[in-house]
DNA sequence: CGAATTATATATCGATCGATGCAGAAATCA
DNA sequence: TGATTTCTGCATCGATCGATATATAATTCG
């Protein structure tokens, strides 16, 4: 059903899988960094199976970011949303971007594909815009949830949640350098550790468990 | 007498002023991405005075690099080294880093040149390992201050060294991300505030003062 | 099997990359 | 001023960039 009716010859190659190496490519050495000759190396491909499939460079960076939203984002925001407290959410954003950053959970390159994207620098303002973006949807997510905890009673209403918001973004956001550097999962939850006694200092919370 | 001798036509243009120019364009958009015809148009050189002057590109962007430490890192590490206390240091170089890196202190490009520097994704292996060393040397300069602290009794000698250097390296370097996404000085500064309740409740000083 | 359709591989496009050769312009010393 | 030295602007180098035209190979339907 997928293939309409189609005579001729059918797709020879895997694309999603193709779409996957492209997306650990660009993950890796950036956008530009990342020439069509390395893409079609790592794809199985040639250039203009990639231009038939995918339609430019930029095009299949956009599908790159999105094959990593729709694998890899859940693996940092998955116990965030789940968690029954916003105290719970943070915690395991921070230690679950400690587990992933740094490659432990699955076979992935160090650090945040959208965090350390510093593509649109140059002439490719839309790129920057959408990996701009992408940041900005974090920094919402985070300010929601402190919002609903403020409404629910578990902050107090005198905190400041986008203050809040931009500290775990920015502990998140500089993990993400720590990790392609070389920092270790262990050092990472480290730093989330002191992170949350920051987190329990600012909201009141002085012994750390959270209730 | 710092020209020798020498006959014949002087250097026509100012080098440093040059050098200045292309530290803020490697700076603002990176070294892959910055090209020899984008350096020699703020340089106001052609590219042969550029080769004569500096070697070749990479040549170019470390004495950039040095530029950027010698006259740039002051802003942010100098009142850290002045500091009476440890937390008085810590707590300067995040503020100061609050107020440097969103340019509100002198007209320079946001963000830290060397935290976001993402150089040696591809061959530029060297130049990846440099501002990595760079990297490495302010997390030194952190656990180097701390482990002053509890050797002159500020701090208890339980305190983690190495996780409370690699929380505020943490923190500084997600502030450049924030910074280069727009945020604002009052929103670092926020940010930093928050660090330093952690800080706080990290080294067991629970009322702020620090002391 | 033959006709029709489509993906692939080879080769190459113009543009730009980093880097230079060359000749003229400009400045200093004798 | 003339000889010397050095820097600069123009033109261009080979290599590689992103992107394609062309032609062959491969597959399906009639």
């Amino acid at each position: 059903m997928t293939t309409p009716a189609g005579r001729g010859r059918p797709r020879a190659f895997d694309r999603e899988a193709a779409l996957e190496q492209a997306t650990r490519l660009f993950w890796t050495k950036g956008y530009e960094a990342t020439s069509i000759a390395d893409l079609t190396e790592v794809m199985g491909i040639g250039a203009p199976s990639l231009y038939a499939a995918f339609g430019s460079k930029e095009k299949l960076y956009v599908e790159a970011l999105h094959y990593y939203g729709d694998n890899y984002q859940a693996m940092v925001w998955g116990r965030f949303f789940s968690a029954g407290t916003a105290r719970e959410a943070v915690e395991s954003f921070l230690l679950d971007s400690a587990a992933t950053l740094t490659g432990c959970v699955v076979d992935i390159p160090r650090g945040c594909m959208v965090t350390l994207s510093s593509v649109g620098s140059e002439g490719h303002s839309e790129l920057g815009e959408l990996v701009r973006i992408g940041r900005a949807a974090a920094l919402d997510r985070l300010e929601a949830r402190l919002g609903r905890a403020v409404a629910e009673g578990e902050l107090p209403a005198s905190i400041d949640i986008h203050a809040l918001g931009r500290f775990v973004q920015t502990v998140q956001s500089g993990m993400s350098i720590l990790a392609r550097d070389g920092a270790s999962r262990a050092e990472l939850e480290a730093v989330a550790d002191v992170a949350m006694l920051g987190w329990d200092a600012r909201t009141g919370n002085r012994d750390g468990t959270g209730t």
